[in-house]
DNA sequence: TTGTATGCGTTATCAA
DNA sequence: TTGATAACGCATACAA
């Protein structure tokens, strides 16, 4: 867009100054007396005027900002990790982009390429949004920019990688409802193809359940286990064909928050109750868990934590301004999900 | 970040071209023979080239991408909006970024600047996230950059308004309890200050609810309107508070759908029936309240509609390349909300 | 049809 | 201390 400017050059003219006086009071490089420097100030805010962000990243090869990538905005559990990333970030005075690739893969990859393009200082891809494919085309192009995955096991050095052991936290749960007597207990699972397919702790988490069942020497059928998309309708599907099983599961393990409200919402629809005839595990504990009634028993996924140190990573290499693979940080972080109990189980 | 460049000179070098015969293969202006494109195409692949877009943003002084501010990204009526809105543009071709200010106003108005900074090509204000100040100051200082504000009424001439009708929403609603026999209506109200005390709809909603009461010659009281921060958690407590009038009401009417839910979970801490000892309407229609139980009585916010129209608006300048009052496109535009009738009324 | 030269708004180097 | 001036990577008017 045209945009109508007044840049450095005018503040210069008006201020009496070179162009180089003001880019040094302006980055506070090279010693400017106070008094040209008020006079430069003062011109500065008599036009208004603005450093033009574009040119500054040309020249420094740096922007100061971030990019986000998220395959979908309206699931909390993503929005939640990236507020404490957005917040975190901005402590330390940088900005950050979010994109939404709308839980189609294609978007993701290219919004990877923008962000790579525009020569943002670094990115946060969370869960399974952008190929691996891409991620590894792209580390290789421009190793100076660092790469955060969160909750997706690229298997690429030069990503710092943050997971959750959700294989152990599934086995705990799993093994909680065991110890409280349910015997038939299902799962409704992430989805094995598409969006959610990839992500680290989709596997995990039914490994865990399945892992847990067989310590408790209880059985683990097929019929039980049943394949949701990680969005609410799925679980509401998913637990209408549990419900028509000749025999009805006792406790339902969800392999997310939304598709156990999706559950809960079927369970009500027939008269069930919660946990009395049908017990009910989420998983990630998202604002939403805690409101419902009866309120969700729920693995907490250490979302702020995430969002956090991500954050953090970006910070400090930024600090350093070294390239990312000269960093002492370890590279791959694990992080536990713990137990919430609450009124549906 | 120091960025390993692979510039359009490398490319020109490869194909033993000129860079204006690159760039010209590239932008598709001009007229280059077959074999000395097939060249260049094959150079731009082997060298894996990819035009640096802060480079052509400084150059063409437009970036084909646009800003979308948000003041909560954990509601997920932003959330929804900024979906359609996001998905419309990127079926036109044009990026989008997201920033949230999470609740912060001081952090919209910086992110504001921020965007005008970078030269995004247009931007989107979502509720009340930026400062009437700001907006104005830059809308003068770049009047070249459309301004789209959803349920924002920033009275400057420039900016493009979508607004909801929401008195007229909210009479209908009430009038709908009054219809029903309900004769203790509350209202649990937007915050008077802070984020989202500016949204268009917030005072509006209170006033259609008042003028309904007064229409069907209902007492208007004051201990019946209690005032909320269009977060979950406010809508649990100012039922709390209403639940302890020495005669409840009989039913309760939240700005918002969150409040809704947070009034709801009040309810049933407190073993109320819903809508059987009180009934509950929502505001706004976001995908959760279909999924509550009972599932939440709303006025559905045409979300889709306005971030759509928003992509749209943004979109059709671009497609023209003129500066935005001189469009015919009218500036103020108002959209309905509906009545969704489910169980909780 | 292709190449050369200039400028977009900054920062940074190096003389003065 | 301050001021020219050369990049940064690209697009484009104009020349060849």
């Amino acid at each position: 867009m045209l945009t109508v400017k007044t840049t450095i050059k005018d503040v210069a003219k008006q201020s009496g100054v070179s162009i180089s006086t003001v880019s040094a009071v302006l980055n506070a490089t090279g010693w400017v007396p106070e008094d040209t420097k008020d006079r430069v100030e003062r011109a500065i805010n008599d036009l208004g005027y603005r450093p033009n962000r574009i040119a500054q990243s040309l020249k420094k090869r740096r922007s100061n900002a971030y990019g986000i990538i998220v395959s979908d905005l309206l699931n909390p559990y993503f929005t939640e990790i990236v507020s404490a990333l957005q917040l975190r970030l901005l402590e330390g005075d940088k900005y950050s982009f979010i994109f939404n690739s709308d839980r189609r893969s294609d978007l993701a990859d290219k919004s990877f390429e923008f962000i790579l393009d525009r020569q943002l200082d670094g990115i946060v891809l969370i869960s399974d949004s952008v190929s691996e494919k891409i991620v590894r085309k792209y580390s290789k192009k421009y190793p100076e920019v660092p790469i955060v995955a969160i909750e997706r096991d690229y298997d690429i050095d030069s990503v710092y990688t943050l997971l959750v052991d959700s294989e152990k936290a599934a086995f705990e749960a799993t093994t909680y409802l065991v110890n409280l007597g349910y015997k038939r207990i299902a799962m409704i699972t992430g989805p094995s193809v598409g969006v959610g397919s990839s992500s680290y702790g989709r596997l995990q988490r039914t490994e865990g359940y399945t892992r847990a069942l067989k310590t408790a020497k209880l059985p683990v059928s097929m019929d039980l286990i049943v394949e949701g998309t990680f969005r609410m309708e799925s679980g509401e599907a998913a637990m209408h064909k549990l419900l028509c099983l000749p025999k009805r599961p006792d406790a339902v393990f969800a392999a997310n928050d939304l598709m156990a409200l999706g559950a809960m919402k079927a369970l009500k629809q027939v008269h069930l109750r919660i946990p009395d005839d049908v017990a009910l595990m989420g998983y990630d504990d998202i604002a939403l868990a805690s409101m419902v009634s009866p309120a969700l028993t729920t693995l907490a996924m250490p979302k702020k934590e995430l969002g956090e140190k991500a954050a953090e990573i970006l910070l400090k290499l930024a600090a350093e301004d070294i390239v990312p693979h000269d960093s002492s940080e370890k590279r791959l972080k694990f992080f536990n999900a713990s137990l919430v109990p609450r009124d549906s189980v």
